[in-house]
DNA sequence: TATCCGTGGGG
DNA sequence: TCCCCAAGGAT
């Protein structure tokens, strides 16, 4: 009689009312995830600290086996400050936005030195630290100690715009989104609230056909009660992607050794190895400008086919030259030799390679 | 505020 | 095939 008597009546703005209905749900079919600690139990702030990480625009799925990794190789934070950046790098390695791995080991020194090893509780101490934003500032403060912060994420946003039909779209709606959002924080759960808020927003609130009759703050939802829940929030148009197109070198030793090179510490794929190639740029170099740019001087022959990658916001292609050198050759290298280290191909997985670097290697030397 | 920064899966 | 998107941060 609940429901259909408070169809009927006009809608109230979300409340404490919403909260406990969430908490509720929540209670029952909350996600059980790696990094969360079973009800009543502490968390582990440097196991929710690496998880809000790895988490940044990377899905569950895609972070559950790195996590298990990392936490394996390193499970706490002093061990992670004493291993090194390339140790750190290469078990990142294929999970993206590697800036994330770089300030992930800086921050665990920073904690080792300047915070005895613990992390702060504050959510704004933890937002000094190299890495954390405002999202995992307030994530880390609420779900390891639980202080009354107020995290939005994506999924957050997302339910937030829907639950007020917030009709301003992004990215200028975040303030209020975040205002809104911390209306409903109780005090004695945030952390569970926070959660809460993304696992609904993961399994019920989704992007594309939202489960509405499932959810259990539909009946505050004035998105559902318009009509417009799946329109929202509303997303300025964004840039489109352009291409750029570049040269890959594939050096192999007659002994079975590949040549590596360290990219720069800043900027894409920062820090990470990979194969020798030439700028990527707007349009085709020519075969004999690309040449110019190979790590040293041999026979190149053209591997047929086309490396095709995305990034966030270009398309690479790269066409790959590759060359079979004996193992006692005298090369003269071009460029950066202190970069440049042969590999034996069996021990690549022991290696930083992005994605992409290791896509150009199945290419040159399928199988 | 706008741009840069990866990758893989889903519709 | 292509676009969208995922527990954002740094500059």
């Amino acid at each position: 009689m609940g429901a259909v008597a408070r169809k009927q009546l006009p809608l109230r703005p979300a409340g404490p009312d919403t909260t406990a209905a969430l908490l509720d749900w929540y209670d029952s079919e909350g996600r059980e995830l790696p990094w969360r600690s079973p009800p009543g139990r502490k968390a582990d702030p440097y196991r929710v600290w690496l998880s809000e990480i790895m988490l940044q625009q990377t899905t569950v799925k895609a972070v559950i086996p790195y996590y298990r990794e990392f936490l394996r190789a390193w499970p706490n934070v002093r061990a992670l400050a004493a291993a090194s950046l390339d140790e750190v790098l290469t078990k990142w390695a294929g999970l993206g936005y590697y800036s994330r791995a770089r300030n992930l080991h800086k921050c665990a020194i920073a904690i080792v030195e300047e915070h005895g090893g613990r992390f702060p509780r504050s959510e704004a101490a933890l937002r000094k630290l190299p890495g954390i934003g405002p999202y995992t500032a307030a994530a880390i403060a609420a779900i390891a100690f639980n202080e009354e912060a107020t995290p939005v994420d994506g999924n957050i946003e997302r339910v937030i715009a829907r639950l007020f039909a917030l009709r301003l779209p992004l990215p200028a709606a975040k303030s209020e989104i975040k205002r809104l959002a911390s209306t409903l924080v109780p005090s004695d759960r945030p952390g569970d609230f926070a959660q809460a808020m993304m696992d609904l927003g993961a399994t019920v609130c989704t992007p594309k056909r939202p489960s509405c009759l499932m959810c259990p703050i539909q009946p505050d939802c004035h998105g559902y009660a318009k009509g417009m829940a799946e329109s929202l929030p509303l997303k300025l148009a964004k840039p489109d992607r352009p291409s750029r197109f570049g040269y890959a070198f594939l050096a192999l030793s007659e002994d079975g050794h590949i040549l590596l090179r360290r990219r720069q510490e800043a900027g894409l794929l920062g820090g990470m190895m990979e194969v020798p190639s030439t700028e990527w740029r707007d349009d085709w170099l020519s075969v004999e400008d690309a040449m110019r740019s190979a790590p040293f001087k041999t026979d190149w022959w053209p591997v047929t086919g086309t490396v095709t990658h995305t990034f966030t916001h270009f398309r690479l292609q790269l066409n790959v030259y590759r060359a079979i050198v004996p193992a006692d050759a005298t090369l003269t290298f071009w460029s950066e030799p202190n970069r440049c280290r042969w590999v034996n191909r069996r021990d690549l997985h022991n290696e930083a390679l992005p994605s992409l670097m290791r896509k150009v290697i199945a290419h040159a030397l399928p199988q």
